[in-house]
This record gives C-alpha cells, sequence and structure tokens, in this order.
DNA sequence: GGAGTTCGCGAACGGTGTTCCCGAAGTCTA
DNA sequence: TAGACTTCGGGAACACCGTTCGCGAACTCC
C-alpha cells in the first residue's frame, strides 16, 4: 500500500510485553536537544546523544529507527515552543505574530531554520500550529491546496529569515565579499551602486516583509 | 580583517609555478554535478567524485578546500542555466519568469533546493542572475537590503516549490500520512474539514502563488 | 642543469550511521 | 513458583565519510 515509511508518531513507542525500555521517546528528544543547542546539528550524532543519555549508541535504535527519527522529534520538539495567541480577527497580523513566534523558536535553537527548510515534517505539535492557522484563515476563500501552502510558505520564509540572521552568519558574510568584489570590478554596474547605498544594509525589516508577503498571497 | 574563509571564486585557481594541474576547476564541477544528478547529493563525496574524474580522493584537495567548496561551485554552476530573458516592463511579470527559470533548473537537478535553501551562495553565474533581478527592479522605489530581501526570497520559494515536489517526494507523503491520522482521529476539526475537499490537493498553482507573494513584497 | 615549487595520491586517523548478536531483564502463562 | 517468551542494552564490527600527511614525480624558472 504505502512504499514510504511511516512516521515515528504512526509507530508504537513501546512494545506491550517482554523487558520494559528504561528511557522514553520524550527523553531522548531532549537529549538530542541538548546536544544541538550545545554543539550544532552535526554533533547530534547516534553516539554523541546516546552519550548524553549516558547509554551505549546502539540502544538508540530500541527508540528510533534512524537519525532522520532523531531530526524529525526535534523538529516536532522546537514546534511545541511556538506561542499561539487568540486570534484578533485580522488574519494578515495573527499570521505575522506566528511567524514571530517560529521565528523566536528559532532564535533559541540556531539550527532549527536548516532542518525546517529541508525536511517539512508534520508531527503532533506542529499540527497544532497548523491547526491554529487553519483557524485564522477560516474565514478566507481558497481550497486545501492553498491554505497548506500558506502554512508552508509562512514556514519556509520565516525560517530564511532566522538562516540568514542567526544560523549561517559567516555564510552571508561571505557572500558579501564576493559582492564587494564585483562591485569593486565595475563590470556590473547595478551591483557597484547597490553597494554604494547610504547605509551598508541597516537590517531589514522582517516583520514588514512577512507581513507584505502573507498580504499579497491572501489577496 | 576578515574572521572567515574567503569564497572559492577570490582563491586563484592555479599557481603560477611549478608542476601544472592537470584538471580544472570546471571539470571538477562537471563531475560533482554528474555524480549529483546520478546519484543524489550525498552521493558526491570527495572519494566519489574523484572516481568520476579517474583520480585518486586526496587529489581533489588541490582544487578544493573541502567538500563544501565543491557544493557552492555545483551551486553556481547550476545558476549559469538559469534562463534570463529580456525585461518587459512588468516588474511582477518578469520576476515570476525567474522564478520559472529556477525552478527548470531545479527539475533538472533535484539536489539544488537543499542547496539553495541551506547554504545560499554568491557565485558568478549566481551574480549575473542577481544583476537581472536588479535591472527589473531599476524603477522601483526599495533600497538596498529590500532589494537583496526580493532576491533571497525569490530563491527561497522557488526552492520551496520544487522541493516539495520533486528533491524529497516522499516527505509529503509522509506529512500527509500522519494529516489523514488527525483528521481520522476527529480531534482537529478543521484538519478533517480540510481533508475532506472535494479534490485531494489538486497540485496548486505555484506561479499564481509566486505572483502573489512578490506583488505583495513590491506593493 | 640545478633550484624551487606544485601536483598526484596512497595511507592513515578519527568519526559517522547502521547492523549483528547475545546475555540480561523483565512479563506472561501454567 | 518454574519456565517460556519477548524485548532491551550495548559491545563489536562494517563500510564509508572528510580530511591530513608525506613523498616521489613533474614541471617552470633562472
Amino acid at each position: 500500500m504505502a512504499d514510504y515509511d511511516e512516521p515515528i508518531w504512526l509507530r508504537p513507542e513501546r512494545a506491550a510485553t517482554g523487558r520494559p525500555a528504561v528511557r522514553s521517546r520524550p527523553e531522548i528528544t531532549a537529549a538530542a536537544l541538548a546536544v544541538a543547542d550545545r554543539g550544532g546539528l552535526d554533533m547530534v550524532s547516534m553516539r554523541n546523544v546516546a552519550a548524553e543519555l549516558g547509554t551505549g549508541g546502539a540502544s538508540l535504535y530500541r527508540y528510533v529507527s534512524g537519525r532522520g527519527d532523531l531530526l524529525d522529534l526535534m523538529v516536532d520538539a522546537a514546534a511545541g515552543g511556538v506561542e499561539l495567541r487568540p486570534p484578533t480577527g485580522d488574519p494578515v497580523a495573527d499570521l505575522v505574530a506566528v511567524g514571530e513566534g517560529l521565528y523566536a523558536v528559532m532564535r533559541r535553537h540556531r539550527w532549527l531554520p536548516e532542518l525546517v527548510l529541508t525536511r517539512p515534517t508534520l508531527g503532533p505539535n506542529a499540527v497544532e500550529v497548523l491547526d491554529h492557522v487553519l483557524a485564522l484563515l477560516a474565514d478566507h476563500p481558497g481550497d486545501a491546496g492553498s491554505r497548506l501552502e500558506v502554512f508552508a510558505l509562512l514556514n519556509a520564509v520565516v525560517a530564511t529569515f532566522a538562516l540568514n540572521d542567526h544560523a549561517a552568519p559567516d555564510r552571508p558574510a561571505r557572500a558579501a565579499a564576493y559582492l564587494a568584489h564585483v562591485a569593486a570590478t565595475g563590470d556590473h554596474p547595478r551591483i557597484t551602486a547597490l553597494l554604494d547605498g547610504p547605509a551598508p544594509a541597516p537590517a531589514p525589516d522582517h516583520r514588514a516583509a512577512l507581513a507584505k508577503i502573507l498580504t499579497g498571497l491572501l489577496a
């Protein structure tokens, strides 16, 4: 029937019989989060997470089918930290507020934007956020696909902002270095002009940009 | 002065003296592209790319400072395949056209969306695209930051579409499976209603969504 | 022709995800 | 209570990864 593996949240956490497991899925999630917060995403190895729990590396496979599951659990755990305020009646403003909540979580967990962008995952907590977004869109016309599209793009746009702001700060710096070089050669007048502006990029207003994007998307 | 490494395009390709290198940066880029097109991103290992060239694995480090450089070269090479048509005068329509060009390239190279999203990189070819976008925005008010923001978001939005459509098709399927489960429980009426729509998501219109986003962003 | 420099790359190091296997520990049945 | 049964924990091993080291060969320049 299904040629893809079931998501971890559809698989039973522990067996009913036999020796009971000493650790739980939330405990493992917490350990992975701690490792990632401390050392970044690529410190999240099976052995490191196991060491955080004080266990052997192979034991994790009793709780999780591989590293991918670990990352999925982390994403959804983070989604649980998104603040969901009651709707005010203005869909755009309320969606921007959700975006701010997402951004705040991504600021706390600098590894999150990358995961949100490359492996969009829906777990229990993310479903709660999705449900909230659907509530904000209740009075708005549009089919199921377009509503899901709003949700996906809200996530992606905020993650893009957060990634450039906090997660990979040296990458924009590298791009800027190359841009400066191109500007110096003078072969691209528009780029030269771009970098001769008054202030050297005074931190663009993400909130305003997100509001404009959502306004357009809901028009 | 700079605490980040220079991008590869600012480093000289080959030394002026000594034994001349037998291969070139474009050759290595082409080999990496071939490996990635054939087997996906995580087949792009130093040893695999070297084998594609018929050389030893360690030789690559004469041309590239590490795997990251390889990925940067791949992204920029792909950017060289984006079709840039002359402006028609309608900024939104012209930006959508650029988006279509990006999407077409990402369809050809299924590994590209992930790289575009997680390691935004500016090389010579990408600068050409940026320059084109700046030309489209020439008559439009806005400071340097907002122009770069338009460019970054255009890339990110298209990459998000392409990722969900082609690059990781089993991931949306997994999310859909979990969503169906949540809908079946009935705890989230809005989600249950969402999946009871007429057609089961008849492929959302990316072009229209992108046009709306850009319209809002440029408003 | 000699000095100087770079190139190619085999070998090695430490780390990774994952699988195998088996003794230990618990639950369930008789 | 005794035994059958099932799962759990985790050491060991496998294949692969990115990267560094070092050295002989190849080439340029003086």
